[in-house]
Formats: structure tokens, C-alpha cells, sequence
RNA sequence: GUCCCCAUCGUCUAGCGGCCUAGGACACUACCCUUUCACGGUAGAUACACCGGUUCAAAUCCGGUUGGGGACGCCA
């Protein structure tokens, strides 16, 4: 076996967030390398001006940096700039090599100018469908010979340069056979396709003829993409054979789809990175996530650290059929990787959530109150962004009496319970009341107003954090300064 | 329409001819823990799309049917 280093790629089209998808494209082919120590290419297919956009190349750029997916070669993570020896790594940037590679096709006779215009060729696929032909184009009867086009393109005439499929005098019907990574051989018949335009009318090249040639000249030796390009694979297979370029090997991944069985799109609610960015979720959870859709350890183990993903990778193991996204199962992972996160990284993750939502929490500072206060929330939070509803209690301008609190507020005994409450605190000297001080002082008030259990429980809570629901108040009120409780019973008191 | 791909619990999946009375995970149900909730623990229910072959033996191999998806662009 040769030694040829592996040299994967990922490349998106600059025309929005980075899809779940493609993450989960960029993860493989990223896990891919890191596996076998090859490198990992990020090329950027902007050859639609339409659509692409520098904007959206800077968002997929940030999409790929939040997963932790760093590449080795590519536009540079920061200024953009080329980086590495195979570049431009833009495709808008690489017009002129395509130019040159459409020029040597023609000039050998295996692709040709095409005059006709959109009118014409419509009117011949018209013609096809009536006849029951799939609707082909092929070359027209007599081609315009090389010097008369060249003529007709120097006096400003425009055309596109088409890939000849079926020259005359050659069999008009081959088998090319693609070893599929994951899909095994798949079989295509050549007049699968008719000829395909390489060049468009305006000059700018088409994404399969600068996919194959990019993928030979930046020496890929493994392409792993989705499924809907199985079918491109033939073209490229014929672009790769007519320039004596080597193929790279091929995986068709399967499709991520939405609960209703349809491709994962936008009307399925969060399907871009940054949705689930600022849903909460955290890059960590999400790559775990989408790693375990469409590919599956040997062990069955799921929760698994990027080195144990590297360690474990194989193409192997790849599952051909479409998987469904399951956000239950991605809400469950991300809980997870929640709660194991260090406190203080945690805490500084949490920021952004608990700034967006007005609050402010300076006991924060405080490591070891920043502790206590994790260990009492973390396991009621499954996003980032549950965050703030919890901290909510600790904030004072916050508070209120909740409507929920509405029954246990009518209880005969919990203006009773409030005032000893009230009392008990207004006696305790500290500045904050720890956990067995607090358990002494609930006893204290129940012997006080001969009120036990739910009764003397609840109205506690209630003038704690305003609602008879929520986190245990052993581990709530050390949390909150002695004031703060006080103002609070107060505030039950008088309403 | 033509060509290509796919088919195991509700969902993600294991399984690559006998270890399968089909295993794990999420979700679900019950119980336990807990002076609420959550966390945690234990137990349970639920699947090989269908029909034919091949074989001593089929979830696994082959053919067909059905169903889903994709490609057929001067989109990527």
C-alpha cells in the first residue's frame, strides 16, 4: 500500500449559517484527518455570485470556529487570507485555472462551444419530454468548428463551453463503476446525463467541473459529502478521466431529515448552527449529537470526548440510511455535557444568557458562592438559556408573588409561619444563613407556630422565591443575603 | 417519466448466515430516593415494511413489491 497522506475537504457554499448538515459533513472529514493524521481543507464554493455572499462566508467561518473543527488549510480562521500551498482556496479566486482546464477540453474535442441560446435549448427539452426522452441536451448535429467559434466569441458573441458525453464514432453507452465508501458499487450508466455545461455563457464555471478540479489539483484523497451528489459523482468521474486526473474516494453520507421524514430545513424549526448557538446548546453537545447521526462507535458508548471521537473514527461505520433529527435526544446530550462542565467555565458560558435577560448577579464573583449556586441549578438546566429563569430567584428586583402562589397565600396558617420567619431571620446576625442554619431556623418556626409539613413548607417557599415551586430551599437561601430574604417576607406580608 | 440511493422499537442505532426468545441510548410508563420540582436508581412496554427464493439455518444473501429520499439546471 502506498503512504499517500490523507487530504480531506469541506466545502460549502457561502450562502447562510452552517447547517446541521454540513456540520456534520465538516465533522466527519475534520475527524477523518485527525484520525489518520492528514490534513483538513476548508475550500469556499462561492461560484454562484448570486447567492454567495462575503457576509455568509464570514458566518460559516464563525459556525466552524464555535464547533472546534479548525482546519489546515484554507481562507485563515481571522483575516481570510489564503492558507496553505494548494490555494486560492476560493473558487472565485481560482477563475482563471478552470478557464485554462475548459480550454484544454476544447482544444482536445471533448467539450465544445455551445451558441445556442436558453429559447433553443428549451424548445429541444420540450421536444425530448413529448418524445418520452429524458430531457438531455446533446452536442447539435454539425458542431460549430474551433476557428469559426473563436470568431463569432471575438465579435462578442457569448457561449457556454459543454462536456461532450458521446462523441461520434465512440460507444454511446458506457458503465462507470464508483466504489462508494459507504454506499458500496454504484453503477452508472453514462447516458445517466447529457452534456453539461462547464463554463456558463457569462464565463464563470460551474460547480461539478470546479469541484473535480479542485479536488485533483488540491491532491483530496477522500471526499466524504452528502448523499445528493451521488448522482454529480458521475461527471465528475468523466471530468477526472478526460484530464488524466487521479479520483479521490468517495462516501455519500446520508441525509439528516426532519420529524416529518422531509430534509431538514428551516420550517423544522432551529437547523443552522448559530440557531442552536442561541438556543443554549453548546458546540460540544451539538458535535457529539450530530456525530451519532449517521455514524456509530463500536462500543455503543455515545457520549464521547473529541479525542475519543478522533480515536474511534472510521468510515466503516457509517449508516447509509437517512436519520431523523431527534432535538429530544440533543436537548438530553447537551444536559449532559452541562453538567460536566467545571463551574467556572460554565459560569463564564452562562454570561451571555444571564446579560441578555437583564440580570445582574455580583455574589457571581464570589467563587465559592458561584458554586454553590451551579450545584444547585446545573441539574434543572438543559441549555445555556434555561439559565436565566433559574438565577431569576436570586435577583431581588426580580421577586414577586407569583400567581401560582395564589392558594398557598389563602393557607389559615401562612401569615403565621411568614412573621415567625420574618422574625427568626431578623435575629440571625450573619449576613448569610447556611444550610444547617437554615434547617435550625425552619425548626425554630415550627415549634413557634405549631405548623408542620407542607403547611410550614410551602409558605417558606413561597416567601423565598415567590412561587411554591422550584429549587430546594436548602441550597436556594444560603445563596440569597439575609436583606434580600427579608425584603422578600416583607413583601408577602404586605400583600 | 428516466436513473440512483435507502428500509430494525416513536427517534438515533447495534447486528455484516447460527451467539437474536433482536442489544444499547433518548423519549415513555411504574416503583424507589426526595417535606415540592429536578437529578439519581430499579424495573417495564415497544421494532427486523411486504412477498418470494438460496440455505440444514436468514434481521443478515438474492429477486420482486410497496414506501421514503435524491439527481436529471448556464444552483451547489
Amino acid at each position: 500500500m502506498s503512504s499517500t497522506p490523507v487530504r480531506v475537504r469541506f466545502a460549502p457554499s457561502p450562502t447562510g449559517y452552517l447547517h446541521v448538515g454540513g456540520a456534520r459533513t465538516a465533522l466527519y472529514n475534520f475527524l477523518y484527518a485527525k484520525k489518520t493524521g492528514g490534513e483538513f481543507i476548508l475550500r469556499v464554493e462561492d461560484t454562484d455570485l448570486e447567492r454567495s455572499t462575503e457576509e455568509s462566508m464570514r458566518m460559516q467561518i464563525n459556525d466552524l470556529k464555535w464547533l472546534g473543527l479548525k482546519w489546515d488549510e484554507g481562507p485563515h480562521p481571522e483575516t481570510h487570507a489564503d492558507m496553505g500551498p494548494y490555494g486560492p482556496y476560493r473558487q472565485s479566486h481560482r477563475k482563471e485555472i478552470y478557464l485554462q482546464h475548459a480550454q484544454k477540453l476544447v482544444e482536445s474535442g471533448r467539450a465544445y462551444y455551445d451558441f445556442r441560446t436558453d429559447a433553443e435549448l428549451d424548445a429541444i427539452k420540450e421536444r425530448l419530454i413529448k418524445t418520452g426522452k429524458p430531457p438531455q441536451i446533446e452536442a447539435p448535429e454539425t458542431l460549430v468548428p474551433l476557428t469559426e467559434a473563436r470568431a463569432r466569441l471575438a465579435k462578442g458573441e457569448t457561449a457556454a463551453i459543454r462536456f461532450q458525453v458521446n462523441r461520434k464514432g465512440e460507444p454511446e453507452k458506457r458503465e462507470y463503476v464508483l466504489n462508494d465508501l459507504v454506499r458500496g458499487e454504484v453503477k452508472f450508466p453514462s447516458d445517466m446525463v447529457g452534456d453539461f455545461v462547464c463554463i456558463r455563457s457569462n464565463g464563470m464555471p460551474v460547480y461539478n467541473f470546479c469541484c473535480a478540479i479542485d479536488d485533483a489539483l488540491m491532491k483530496i484523497t477522500h471526499v466524504f459529502r452528502a448523499e445528493e451528489h451521488l448522482s454529480n459523482t458521475l461527471r465528475q468521474m468523466m471530468l477526472f478521466e478526460a484530464f488524466g486526473y487521479a479520483s479521490p474516494k468517495f462516501g455519500h453520507l446520508s441525509f439528516i431529515l426532519g420529524p416529518d421524514k422531509q430534509k431538514l430545513s428551516k420550517r423544522h424549526g432551529a437547523t443552522s448552527c448559530n440557531d442552536f448557538r442561541l438556543k443554549g446548546y453548546m458546540p460540544e453537545a451539538l458535535c457529539n449529537f450530530i456525530l451519532l447521526s449517521g455514524w456509530s462507535s463500536p462500543d455503543g458508548r455515545e457520549i464521547l470526548s473529541r479525542e475519543e471521537q478522533i480515536e474511534l473514527f472510521t468510515y466503516e461505520r457509517f449508516n447509509s440510511a437517512p436519520a431523523v433529527f431527534d432535538d429530544t435526544k440533543l436537548l438530553w446530550m447537551n444536559s449532559m455535557y452541562l453538567r460536566a462542565l467545571p463551574h467556572e467555565e460554565l459560569w463564564s458560558r452562562l454570561q451571555p444568557f444571564l446579560k441578555e435577560a437583564g440580570l445582574t448577579i455580583p455574589q457571581g464573583d464570589d467563587v465559592q458562592w458561584r458554586d454553590h449556586a451551579l450545584s444547585a441549578f446545573k441539574t434543572s438546566m438543559q441549555t445555556l438559556a434555561d439559565a436565566p429563569k433559574l438565577f431569576e430567584a436570586l435577583d431581588d428586583s426580580k421577586f414577586s408573588l407569583k400567581p401560582e402562589a395564589t392558594e398557598v397565600k389563602a393557607w389559615p396558617d401562612t401569615l403565621k409561619v411568614w412573621a415567625a420567619w420574618k422574625s427568626e431571620l431578623e435575629k440571625h446576625a450573619a449576613k448569610y444563613i447556611t444550610e444547617p442554619e437554615f434547617a435550625a431556623i425552619q425548626d425554630r418556626v415550627k415549634d413557634q407556630t405549631g405548623v408542620k409539613g407542607k403547611q410550614l413548607f410551602q409558605p417558606i417557599r413561597v416567601a423565598v422565591i415567590g412561587t411554591p415551586q422550584g429549587t430546594e430551599l436548602k441550597v436556594l437561601v444560603p445563596l440569597l443575603a439575609k436583606s434580600s430574604l427579608i425584603n422578600r417576607v416583607d413583601r408577602c406580608l404586605k400583600a
